[in-house]
DNA sequence: TAGATTGTTAATCGATTAACAATC
DNA sequence: TAGATTGTTAATCGATTAACAATC
């Protein structure tokens, strides 16, 4: 497995990533952590953010976040921060995340619903632009300003929408069929709420919800 | 911040971690991970598993699974792979979390009911014992076994039933608030559903759940 | 100026990986 | 036995941290 895969142009600056160089695994997660709190800090009306309150809120020490900052350039001013707004605009452009990007929810229940009318994705740059389900007796039904589909016409909405991202908020039994359907339909990114360990190929991406094993994790460093 | 805390107990057996020594969090983290995995490869009746097989499915790579493992003993059979029902077991032990644990659900609303009406917890040992709303309207409806209660009663069941953990599927608004009283009522661990960045004091662990982050970090992948 | 916080260095520690003997 | 997979070593790489000069 490799996780950094060089482009071949060894012309970046010094102290400057290469552009068109990936990133590693871990500054890559990191990034996209800091950007979290960053856009809530921005909501809370936060103009400067400092890299020890990032560290608070993010649990990541504060010598590793300006570190992994610089890297890409001088965001900060010393003495007084980052700037919020544009340390977010600086992390989009590093993650290629700044466009919206659509995505397709899966099963239309209370964890459906739950997604669809959350502005959690939204905040994001990520689009709930279908919903759909397989019980007939729902599809129609109206959430937020979506009405729900029937899985039946997954593959279409996918293409005419240029789908990448599928989230499934569906039973664990029905989870492996559809995830087939949606490999099968060109999505490359599967975000799966069910507790099924999903077989996909090499191409795609899942990516498993366990606030379970989040809460174990938190739970071992309290019990000892 | 200290990772690692020693016993002052050094008497371990070679290979072994020293018992009431802290694990890493890496260490912590990746175990929890495998676990989830266990639990779902034994509801699907699997009796065995390869470090391989657990690689799939963590994006661990399998010769840590066995380095991790193997600190703690020899609990794999060369050849055939671990056995799922004993390393359930043994990992479980491990993080100190055999038993049962209760936890309050903060929010009656979509993602509440499909928090508390998952099996997701509960199959981690994770017992729901209450569920707690604002809204006088919802108090007292029934979410599968249990009846919705008011917030002003959180002291008093959190007091009775011994909870540490709390999980928050309220609006982002109300979620601050709620954590100063949990935190009031002795709360250690709070698990956040909704965008708020919360603040606690240092005792008290907060982790945000981000599926947004989590996509962006899948999505910068699949673009480079 | 005085205080605060960045950007950067250097040193250490843990994670990652390939490789392979041991052994089921 | 033959095949598979663990347990373990050794080598490398990235993460983490303290410390501090630079500078807002």
């Amino acid at each position: 497995m490799s996780y950094t895969v060089g482009s071949g142009a060894d012309t970046a600056q010094a102290g400057l990533e290469k552009p068109g160089e990936k990133l590693a695994l871990g500054v890559a997660a990191r990034l996209s952590r800091y950007l979290q709190v960053l856009i809530q800090a921005r909501k809370m009306g936060k103009e400067t953010i400092s890299s020890q309150e990032l560290a608070d809120y993010t649990h990541v020490n504060s010598t590793q976040i300006r570190r992994d900052l610089s890297g890409f350039g001088k965001f900060g001013k010393r003495g007084v921060g980052y700037n919020v707004e544009s340390l977010v605009n600086q992390i989009r452009k590093i993650l290629h995340t700044s466009g919206q990007h659509n995505i397709a929810l899966f099963g239309a229940g209370h964890l459906g619903t739950a997604i669809a009318t959350s502005d959690i994705f939204a905040d994001h740059g990520f689009r709930v632009v279908a919903v759909f389900d397989v019980d007939h007796g729902k599809v129609g039904e109206r959430i937020g300003p979506l009405a729900v589909r029937h899985n039946s016409e997954l593959r279409a909405v996918i293409e005419e929408e240029d789908i990448v991202v599928a989230v499934l908020a569906v039973p664990s039994p029905a989870a492996q069929k559809l995830a087939d359907e949606l490999v099968e339909a060109g999505v490359k990114i599967i975000f799966n709420y069910s507790d099924a360990l999903l077989q996909v190929p090499p191409e795609v991406t899942v990516h498993t919800s366990s606030p379970a094993v989040d809460l174990l994790y938190a739970l071992y460093f309290y019990l000892t």
